[in-house]
DNA sequence: ATGGCCTTTATCAAAGGA
């Protein structure tokens, strides 16, 4: 099972390269941040025509989230419960036997503004939800932008970035205790690439000089993470024509489902004179 | 070098992103 995360900072304008990349990448879920649509106009027949489902809660202008899925999901929430918020930053729903939950943290802006302010909270009421979630569920997959360079090693400059938005103590220990409830950083969990980031600034020539960040993350509950065996970015779009200043991100795990359809064809194969 | 680019909305610039 292909499960990946992608800001595409306007779906409109990057539609094409979304059908490009779901055609060649033939994930099972992919979640989308910064759709910057509102629910009408979303495109709900060239999504269908490439083969997917699509659940979706946008609004105009800002935000926006959105799953496409090769089966359909079920048990859709599109925020977090008790938490008061006009803004479209998370979707969820049940595929098969795994709650995928797609976020779209607040970027937060700098230090001394009200939106960092609503960055920790937000993070708050999100660790909250995130604790009962993992009573209930045993696979649980949290994706998407988070706004967070978790580590010195996730970010191009740390000089550069020590105490600004993205990087700052507070947020990045709002990351931390995401990984306390028992979440793990998908990415982390092999060998990497050194400088390995998720978005590059459109300015500066940031991606041809790899000043960028990672902030895009696949966390998954210890059940998931037992069978997870790859996590990687397709740096690849951000070299397109009009790219998203960001990466798309892919895990893949191993179900039992896919385990036992393995087995047999192996068996097959030994039964075969 | 404190800008630089991109998207949206709505004008003939501003706001937000990260």
């Amino acid at each position: 099972m292909k499960i990946a995360t992608w800001n595409v900072n306007s779906l409109k304008i990057r539609l094409p390269h979304v059908l490009d990349w779901l055609a060649a990448n033939q994930p099972d879920i992919l979640c989308l941040q910064e759709t910057k649509l509102q629910d009408e106009n979303f495109p709900v027949a060239e999504i269908s025509a490439a083969g997917y489902h699509a659940i979706y809660a946008g609004q105009k202008t800002y935000n926006g989230v959105a799953l496409l899925s090769k089966r359909a999901g079920r048990e859709v929430v599109t925020a977090i419960p008790g938490f008061i918020d006009d803004q479209k930053r998370i979707l969820s729903a049940i595929y098969d036997d795994v709650r995928v939950i797609c976020v779209y943290v607040p970027n937060g802006q700098s230090l001394l503004s009200e939106k960092y302010q609503y960055k920790l909270k937000w993070l708050g009421a999100l660790n909250a939800w995130l604790r009962e979630l993992l009573i209930k569920h045993q696979k649980l997959v949290l994706l998407g932008d988070f706004n967070i360079a978790p580590e010195e090693c996730d970010v191009h400059d740390v000089t550069l970035w020590e105490g600004q938005v993205l990087f700052s103590q507070p947020e990045r220990e709002a990351f931390r205790e995401v990984l306390g409830l028992g979440f793990a950083d998908s990415f982390r969990l092999f060998d990497q690439p050194e400088k390995s980031y998720t978005w590059w600034d459109y300015r500066m020539m940031a991606f041809r000089r790899n000043m960028g960040l990672r902030i895009d993350h696949i966390l998954l509950s210890p059940e998931l993470a037992k069978i997870c065996t790859a996590c990687t970015i397709d740096r690849a779009t951000r070299k397109l024509e009009r790219p998203s200043d960001h990466a798309p991100v892919m895990v893949e795990v191993t179900m039992e489902s896919e385990e036992s359809e393995n087995l047999s064809l192996i068996a097959g194969a030994r039964d075969d004179p």
